[in-house]
DNA sequence: GTTGGTGCAAATAGTTTGCACAGTT
DNA sequence: AACTGTGCAAACTATTTGCACCAAC
């Protein structure tokens, strides 16, 4: 996800609006580095907005994914998860406690360039994800 | 998914019991290329086998990807996809139309050896996914 | 005969939607 | 004033479970 400033700019360009709700969920997933799930971030934004509902939530994490300003994990079978880092990057997720983390992955490896993708197709992103145990789970 | 003998085998040595209904399943899963998800094995056994229960394919489903005999892919986010292929491969994933589409991967790309991750991470499989849109959705 | 499997029905959980009212522009 | 957003409640969908009866071993 981009600046607040930024994304509020493309809100207010495409003719939505900013409410305090948007803001406390702009504010939250900006400093977020945990890979929540929309019901972490509607129970985190609860905290400053305690009547803030749901809905709201989960439909701004909808609007901000289609806008490219964060991306829908799919890692966990249970639920999705949102990760407003954009940059190039892999994921480990754990079986046992479901923790998602973050691995660096060298600008060199060129995730978007997977071999054998049809040209017809058309890549909006690559998704690594490394599935397993994490050491506090063996 | 090996060979329906040797999955047999394995389930006879587990103390897990060969029924008409599983029996069913494995053949079917044998021979898919689809990457069905739950609900399409279901509908697919019914052809040969009208009286079984979803819950009987769905126990058998967890059954086999607990035993390492498939995978269950997170790519779509509104339901698990199966996938009876172990080798190491890429998906492609069209949003949609919600097609799942295989993509080989050079056996010197070592997906299983992803850069950065945790000494303490035990890795279990990688999955890579290219979501995007196919040629028939653009 | 023992043990695990099957199928039904119900519960659970995450996601999604319709709608009336409120707030932003 | 016009139009989008919010919040509630309900609907929907996939997944999971309890349990009585059945079948494999």
């Amino acid at each position: 996800m981009r600046d607040i400033e930024k994304v509020v700019k493309r809100f207010r360009e495409a003719g939505l609006k900013i409410t305090p709700q948007r803001l406390s969920i702009f504010n939250l997933l900006q400093r977020n580095r945990t890979h929540p799930s929309a019901d972490d971030i509607y129970r985190e934004v609860l905290k400053v907005h305690p009547s803030i509902s749901f809905t709201t939530v989960y439909k701004t994490l909808q609007t901000l994914r289609d806008m490219g300003e964060l991306q829908e994990l799919s890692i966990n079978p249970e639920r999705s998860h949102f990760d407003p880092d954009m940059s190039e990057h892999a994921h480990t997720f754990c079986r046992s406690c479901k923790q998602i983390g973050d691995l660096e992955i060298a600008p060199e490896t060129h995730l978007l360039k997977l071999p054998n993708v049809p040209d017809s197709f058309e890549v909006h992103s690559v998704q690594v994800h490394a599935v397993g145990l994490c050491g506090e789970c063996r």
